[in-house]
DNA sequence: TAATACTTGACTATTTTAGTCGGGTATATA
DNA sequence: TATATACCCGACTAAAATAGTCAAGTATTA
Protein backbone atom coordinates (compact mmCIF):
# COMPACT_ATOMS: atom_id res chain seq x y z
CA UNK A 1 0.00 0.00 0.00
CA UNK A 2 2.47 2.59 -1.19
CA UNK A 3 1.72 5.44 -3.10
CA UNK A 4 4.59 6.59 -6.12
CA UNK A 5 6.97 9.13 -6.52
CA UNK A 6 5.27 10.58 -8.52
CA UNK A 7 2.21 11.58 -6.67
CA UNK A 8 4.16 12.45 -3.82
CA UNK A 9 6.61 14.60 -5.96
CA UNK A 10 3.52 16.52 -7.30
CA UNK A 11 2.10 17.21 -4.19
CA UNK A 12 5.79 18.44 -3.01
CA UNK A 13 6.57 20.47 -5.96
CA UNK A 14 2.92 22.16 -5.50
CA UNK A 15 3.01 23.29 -1.79
CA UNK A 16 6.61 24.42 -2.82
CA UNK A 17 5.07 26.63 -5.20
CA UNK A 18 1.98 28.03 -3.08
CA UNK A 19 4.71 29.49 -1.20
CA UNK A 20 5.19 31.66 -3.57
CA UNK A 21 3.18 35.19 -4.84
CA UNK A 22 0.39 33.83 -7.46
CA UNK A 23 1.74 34.77 -10.84
CA UNK A 24 5.37 34.86 -9.95
CA UNK A 25 6.64 31.95 -12.58
CA UNK A 26 8.07 29.20 -10.35
CA UNK A 27 10.81 27.30 -12.61
CA UNK A 28 11.34 23.70 -12.28
CA UNK A 29 14.66 24.17 -11.46
CA UNK A 30 13.84 26.09 -8.55
CA UNK A 31 11.68 23.54 -7.10
CA UNK A 32 13.97 20.66 -8.29
CA UNK A 33 16.88 21.75 -6.78
CA UNK A 34 14.96 23.11 -3.06
CA UNK A 35 12.82 19.78 -3.48
CA UNK A 36 15.73 17.84 -4.17
CA UNK A 37 13.55 15.74 -7.38
CA UNK A 38 15.24 15.59 -10.54
CA UNK A 39 14.73 17.98 -13.03
CA UNK A 40 13.42 15.75 -15.69
CA UNK A 41 11.26 14.01 -13.85
CA UNK A 42 9.69 17.25 -12.68
CA UNK A 43 9.20 17.94 -16.42
CA UNK A 44 7.48 14.70 -16.78
CA UNK A 45 4.73 15.49 -13.57
CA UNK A 46 4.36 18.86 -14.48
CA UNK A 47 3.12 18.17 -18.30
CA UNK A 48 0.45 16.20 -16.22
CA UNK A 49 -0.75 18.73 -13.62
CA UNK A 50 -0.97 21.20 -17.29
CA UNK A 51 -2.71 18.89 -19.00
CA UNK A 52 -4.99 18.26 -15.95
CA UNK A 53 -5.21 22.43 -15.64
CA UNK A 54 -3.78 22.47 -12.13
CA UNK A 55 -0.96 24.57 -13.73
CA UNK A 56 0.18 26.89 -16.66
CA UNK A 57 3.19 27.85 -18.24
CA UNK A 58 5.48 30.45 -18.87
CA UNK A 59 7.52 29.69 -21.49
CA UNK A 60 11.07 32.06 -22.49
CA UNK A 61 13.60 33.31 -19.84
CA UNK A 62 12.29 34.25 -16.55
CA UNK A 63 8.95 31.69 -17.03
CA UNK A 64 8.34 28.70 -15.42
CA UNK A 65 4.76 27.37 -13.78
CA UNK A 66 1.93 29.21 -12.57
CA UNK A 67 -0.70 27.44 -9.79
CA UNK A 68 -4.04 28.68 -11.89
CA UNK A 69 -6.00 28.45 -9.23
CA UNK A 70 -6.01 29.79 -5.59
CA UNK A 71 -4.08 26.84 -3.16
CA UNK A 72 -6.98 26.87 -1.29
CA UNK A 73 -9.40 25.28 -4.55
CA UNK A 74 -7.12 22.91 -5.54
CA UNK A 75 -7.77 19.39 -3.72
CA UNK A 76 -5.58 16.54 -3.30
CA UNK A 77 -8.18 14.42 -5.07
CA UNK A 78 -7.34 16.66 -8.26
CA UNK A 79 -3.58 16.41 -7.85
CA UNK A 80 -3.82 12.28 -7.22
CA UNK A 81 -6.12 11.69 -10.89
CA UNK A 82 -3.70 14.17 -12.68
CA UNK A 83 -0.56 11.90 -12.10
CA UNK A 84 -2.46 9.40 -12.61
CA UNK A 85 -2.36 7.89 -9.07
CA UNK A 86 -5.27 5.47 -8.96
CA UNK A 87 -6.73 4.81 -5.44
CA UNK A 88 -8.37 1.81 -6.56
CA UNK A 89 -7.21 -0.81 -4.01
CA UNK A 90 -8.02 -3.99 -5.51
CA UNK A 91 -8.24 -4.83 -9.18
CA UNK A 92 -12.12 -6.79 -9.22
CA UNK A 93 -14.35 -4.65 -9.22
CA UNK A 94 -14.53 -3.11 -12.83
CA UNK A 95 -14.87 -6.35 -14.55
CA UNK A 96 -18.65 -6.52 -13.68
CA UNK A 97 -19.40 -9.50 -16.06
CA UNK A 98 -16.79 -11.65 -15.13
CA UNK A 99 -16.78 -10.98 -11.23
CA UNK A 100 -14.25 -11.12 -8.79
CA UNK A 101 -10.78 -13.84 -9.44
CA UNK A 102 -12.99 -14.93 -12.59
CA UNK A 103 -16.01 -16.62 -10.49
CA UNK A 104 -19.66 -15.41 -11.92
CA UNK A 105 -20.13 -13.80 -8.29
CA UNK A 106 -18.75 -10.99 -6.45
CA UNK A 107 -16.11 -11.91 -3.96
CA UNK A 108 -16.34 -12.13 -0.29
CA UNK A 109 -14.42 -9.17 0.48
CA UNK A 110 -15.64 -7.18 -2.69
CA UNK A 111 -17.72 -4.72 -0.34
CA UNK A 112 -14.68 -4.26 1.85
CA UNK A 113 -12.52 -2.73 -0.84
CA UNK A 114 -14.99 -0.54 -2.24
CA UNK A 115 -15.37 0.89 1.20
CA UNK A 116 -11.85 1.13 1.87
CA UNK A 117 -11.76 2.70 -1.72
CA UNK A 118 -14.20 5.63 -0.79
CA UNK A 119 -12.41 5.87 2.78
CA UNK A 120 -8.99 6.86 1.40
CA UNK A 121 -10.64 9.07 -1.25
CA UNK A 122 -12.77 10.86 1.23
CA UNK A 123 -8.98 12.01 2.73
CA UNK A 124 -7.72 13.18 -0.41
CA UNK A 125 -11.24 15.31 -1.04
CA UNK A 126 -11.07 16.87 2.44
CA UNK A 127 -7.78 18.09 1.63
CA UNK A 128 -6.33 21.41 -0.38
CA UNK A 129 -3.17 22.45 -0.75
CA UNK A 130 -3.19 25.41 1.48
CA UNK A 131 -4.04 23.06 4.13
CA UNK A 132 -0.44 21.46 3.78
CA UNK A 133 0.99 24.93 4.26
CA UNK A 134 -0.79 25.97 7.55
CA UNK A 135 0.23 22.80 9.08
CA UNK A 136 3.32 23.79 8.64
CA UNK A 137 3.25 26.93 9.82
CA UNK A 138 1.45 26.20 12.94
CA UNK A 139 4.34 23.88 13.68
CA UNK A 140 7.54 26.18 12.82
CA UNK B 1 -2.15 2.67 -4.21
CA UNK B 2 -3.00 -0.79 -4.42
CA UNK B 3 -3.29 -4.04 -2.23
CA UNK B 4 -1.40 -6.56 -3.21
CA UNK B 5 -3.00 -10.13 -4.07
CA UNK B 6 -1.67 -11.50 -0.44
CA UNK B 7 -3.23 -9.06 2.06
CA UNK B 8 -6.52 -9.61 -0.29
CA UNK B 9 -6.08 -13.62 -0.33
CA UNK B 10 -5.78 -13.64 2.82
CA UNK B 11 -8.74 -11.87 3.95
CA UNK B 12 -10.83 -13.68 1.50
CA UNK B 13 -9.53 -16.95 2.63
CA UNK B 14 -10.04 -16.33 6.65
CA UNK B 15 -13.25 -14.88 5.80
CA UNK B 16 -14.03 -18.30 3.70
CA UNK B 17 -12.64 -20.02 6.91
CA UNK B 18 -15.19 -17.86 9.41
CA UNK B 19 -18.03 -19.09 7.38
CA UNK B 20 -17.29 -22.83 9.13
CA UNK B 21 -17.28 -23.82 12.61
CA UNK B 22 -14.33 -22.89 14.63
CA UNK B 23 -12.40 -26.31 15.47
CA UNK B 24 -13.48 -27.69 11.90
CA UNK B 25 -9.83 -27.66 10.01
CA UNK B 26 -10.56 -26.21 6.72
CA UNK B 27 -8.47 -27.29 3.97
CA UNK B 28 -6.25 -25.29 1.65
CA UNK B 29 -7.69 -27.43 -0.85
CA UNK B 30 -11.00 -26.48 -0.32
CA UNK B 31 -10.78 -22.91 -0.40
CA UNK B 32 -8.56 -23.07 -3.09
CA UNK B 33 -11.39 -24.21 -4.86
CA UNK B 34 -14.32 -22.11 -3.23
CA UNK B 35 -12.02 -18.97 -3.82
CA UNK B 36 -10.44 -19.57 -6.96
CA UNK B 37 -6.83 -18.70 -5.71
CA UNK B 38 -3.82 -20.97 -6.33
CA UNK B 39 -2.66 -23.36 -3.60
CA UNK B 40 0.25 -22.94 -3.68
CA UNK B 41 0.01 -19.63 -3.35
CA UNK B 42 -2.56 -19.82 -0.24
CA UNK B 43 0.58 -22.54 1.41
CA UNK B 44 2.60 -19.48 1.88
CA UNK B 45 0.07 -17.24 2.77
CA UNK B 46 -1.09 -19.11 5.36
CA UNK B 47 2.68 -19.37 6.49
CA UNK B 48 2.75 -15.95 7.59
CA UNK B 49 -0.51 -15.90 9.32
CA UNK B 50 0.21 -19.26 11.23
CA UNK B 51 3.43 -17.64 12.39
CA UNK B 52 1.32 -14.53 13.56
CA UNK B 53 -0.76 -16.33 15.54
CA UNK B 54 -3.88 -15.83 13.09
CA UNK B 55 -4.49 -19.38 12.36
CA UNK B 56 -2.70 -22.95 13.67
CA UNK B 57 -2.46 -25.64 11.49
CA UNK B 58 -3.74 -29.43 12.17
CA UNK B 59 -1.49 -31.82 9.98
CA UNK B 60 -2.42 -35.07 8.44
CA UNK B 61 -4.89 -36.39 6.49
CA UNK B 62 -8.81 -34.27 7.32
CA UNK B 63 -6.47 -31.52 8.86
CA UNK B 64 -6.29 -28.31 7.63
CA UNK B 65 -6.11 -24.74 9.69
CA UNK B 66 -8.35 -23.68 12.37
CA UNK B 67 -8.94 -19.83 13.21
CA UNK B 68 -6.83 -19.26 16.58
CA UNK B 69 -9.19 -16.88 17.75
CA UNK B 70 -13.27 -15.72 17.36
CA UNK B 71 -13.48 -13.94 13.89
CA UNK B 72 -14.85 -10.71 16.47
CA UNK B 73 -11.01 -10.70 17.37
CA UNK B 74 -9.21 -10.88 14.67
CA UNK B 75 -8.87 -7.27 13.04
CA UNK B 76 -8.17 -6.33 9.47
CA UNK B 77 -4.86 -5.00 10.74
CA UNK B 78 -3.45 -7.89 12.43
CA UNK B 79 -3.88 -9.73 8.81
CA UNK B 80 -2.38 -7.12 7.24
CA UNK B 81 0.75 -7.34 9.48
CA UNK B 82 0.91 -10.37 9.09
CA UNK B 83 1.13 -10.49 5.15
CA UNK B 84 3.41 -7.66 5.30
CA UNK B 85 1.57 -5.59 3.55
CA UNK B 86 2.54 -2.11 5.08
CA UNK B 87 0.46 1.02 5.51
CA UNK B 88 3.40 3.36 4.95
CA UNK B 89 2.12 5.46 1.78
CA UNK B 90 5.57 6.92 1.25
CA UNK B 91 9.25 6.31 2.29
CA UNK B 92 10.09 9.36 3.78
CA UNK B 93 9.94 8.95 7.33
CA UNK B 94 11.93 6.01 8.77
CA UNK B 95 15.22 7.48 7.66
CA UNK B 96 14.84 10.21 10.85
CA UNK B 97 18.47 10.76 10.06
CA UNK B 98 18.14 12.03 6.96
CA UNK B 99 15.34 13.35 6.65
CA UNK B 100 13.49 13.28 3.32
CA UNK B 101 14.53 13.04 0.20
CA UNK B 102 18.03 12.92 1.39
CA UNK B 103 17.43 16.87 2.75
CA UNK B 104 18.34 17.26 6.98
CA UNK B 105 15.12 18.77 7.02
CA UNK B 106 11.30 16.76 6.59
CA UNK B 107 10.12 17.47 3.59
CA UNK B 108 6.93 20.07 3.28
CA UNK B 109 4.34 17.54 2.89
CA UNK B 110 6.05 14.94 5.27
CA UNK B 111 3.26 15.64 8.33
CA UNK B 112 0.48 14.39 5.41
CA UNK B 113 1.76 11.27 4.94
CA UNK B 114 2.07 10.18 8.36
CA UNK B 115 -1.76 11.59 8.78
CA UNK B 116 -2.78 9.73 5.38
CA UNK B 117 -0.84 6.54 7.08
CA UNK B 118 -2.69 6.68 10.35
CA UNK B 119 -6.36 7.08 8.63
CA UNK B 120 -5.58 4.21 6.88
CA UNK B 121 -4.31 2.27 9.29
CA UNK B 122 -7.44 3.39 11.17
CA UNK B 123 -9.63 1.65 8.70
CA UNK B 124 -8.11 -1.73 9.12
CA UNK B 125 -7.87 -1.34 13.01
CA UNK B 126 -11.59 -0.88 13.40
CA UNK B 127 -12.84 -3.91 11.25
CA UNK B 128 -13.01 -7.44 12.36
CA UNK B 129 -13.61 -10.54 10.28
CA UNK B 130 -17.15 -10.68 11.49
CA UNK B 131 -17.87 -7.60 10.47
CA UNK B 132 -16.85 -8.90 6.72
CA UNK B 133 -19.47 -11.87 7.01
CA UNK B 134 -22.24 -9.58 8.44
CA UNK B 135 -22.26 -7.26 5.68
CA UNK B 136 -22.47 -9.97 3.50
CA UNK B 137 -25.62 -11.17 5.21
CA UNK B 138 -27.40 -8.60 5.34
CA UNK B 139 -27.16 -8.06 1.52
CA UNK B 140 -28.47 -11.60 0.35
C1' DT C 1 20.79 36.26 -30.36
C1' DA C 2 21.90 33.92 -26.39
C1' DA C 3 20.14 32.06 -22.51
C1' DT C 4 16.48 30.27 -20.10
C1' DA C 5 12.79 27.29 -19.55
C1' DC C 6 9.02 24.60 -21.18
C1' DT C 7 7.62 20.20 -24.57
C1' DT C 8 7.31 15.54 -25.78
C1' DG C 9 7.98 10.83 -26.98
C1' DA C 10 10.87 7.07 -26.37
C1' DC C 11 13.79 4.40 -23.80
C1' DT C 12 15.71 1.62 -19.72
C1' DA C 13 17.44 -0.21 -15.27
C1' DT C 14 15.67 -1.66 -11.09
C1' DT C 15 12.35 -3.30 -8.04
C1' DT C 16 8.20 -5.43 -6.82
C1' DT C 17 4.62 -8.63 -7.51
C1' DA C 18 2.52 -12.74 -8.06
C1' DG C 19 3.07 -16.47 -8.27
C1' DT C 20 5.50 -21.67 -9.24
C1' DC C 21 8.60 -25.57 -8.08
C1' DG C 22 10.60 -29.21 -5.63
C1' DG C 23 11.33 -31.78 -2.09
C1' DG C 24 10.20 -32.36 2.20
C1' DT C 25 7.34 -33.82 7.21
C1' DA C 26 3.31 -35.11 10.17
C1' DT C 27 -0.96 -37.54 10.98
C1' DA C 28 -5.29 -40.14 10.42
C1' DT C 29 -7.47 -43.99 8.94
C1' DA C 30 -8.21 -48.15 6.41
C1' DT D 1 1.66 -50.13 8.86
C1' DA D 2 0.87 -48.30 4.26
C1' DT D 3 -0.83 -44.65 1.99
C1' DA D 4 -3.24 -40.66 1.11
C1' DT D 5 -3.91 -36.21 2.67
C1' DA D 6 -2.36 -31.89 4.00
C1' DC D 7 0.88 -28.83 6.01
C1' DC D 8 6.03 -26.99 5.59
C1' DC D 9 9.52 -24.08 3.56
C1' DG D 10 13.27 -22.16 0.87
C1' DA D 11 14.44 -20.98 -3.70
C1' DC D 12 13.32 -19.51 -8.02
C1' DT D 13 11.20 -16.71 -12.00
C1' DA D 14 8.28 -14.25 -15.50
C1' DA D 15 5.94 -10.20 -15.96
C1' DA D 16 4.58 -5.77 -14.67
C1' DA D 17 5.24 -1.43 -12.54
C1' DT D 18 8.21 2.18 -11.03
C1' DA D 19 11.34 5.72 -11.26
C1' DG D 20 13.59 7.76 -13.66
C1' DT D 21 16.91 9.35 -18.08
C1' DC D 22 17.73 10.92 -22.87
C1' DA D 23 17.37 13.36 -27.07
C1' DA D 24 15.83 16.65 -29.70
C1' DG D 25 13.24 19.99 -29.86
C1' DT D 26 10.14 25.10 -29.35
C1' DA D 27 8.95 29.64 -27.32
C1' DT D 28 10.14 33.88 -25.03
C1' DT D 29 12.65 37.53 -22.99
C1' DA D 30 16.49 40.40 -21.82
Amino acid sequence: MKLNTKSRYAVMALADMSKFPINNPVSLRDISLRQSISLLYLEQIFLKLKKNEIVKSVRGSNGGYVLKRNPKNIKLSEIFQAVDQKVKTVGCKKDSKKGCNGKSVKCITHELWDELDIYINNFFENKNLSDLLMTKERKN
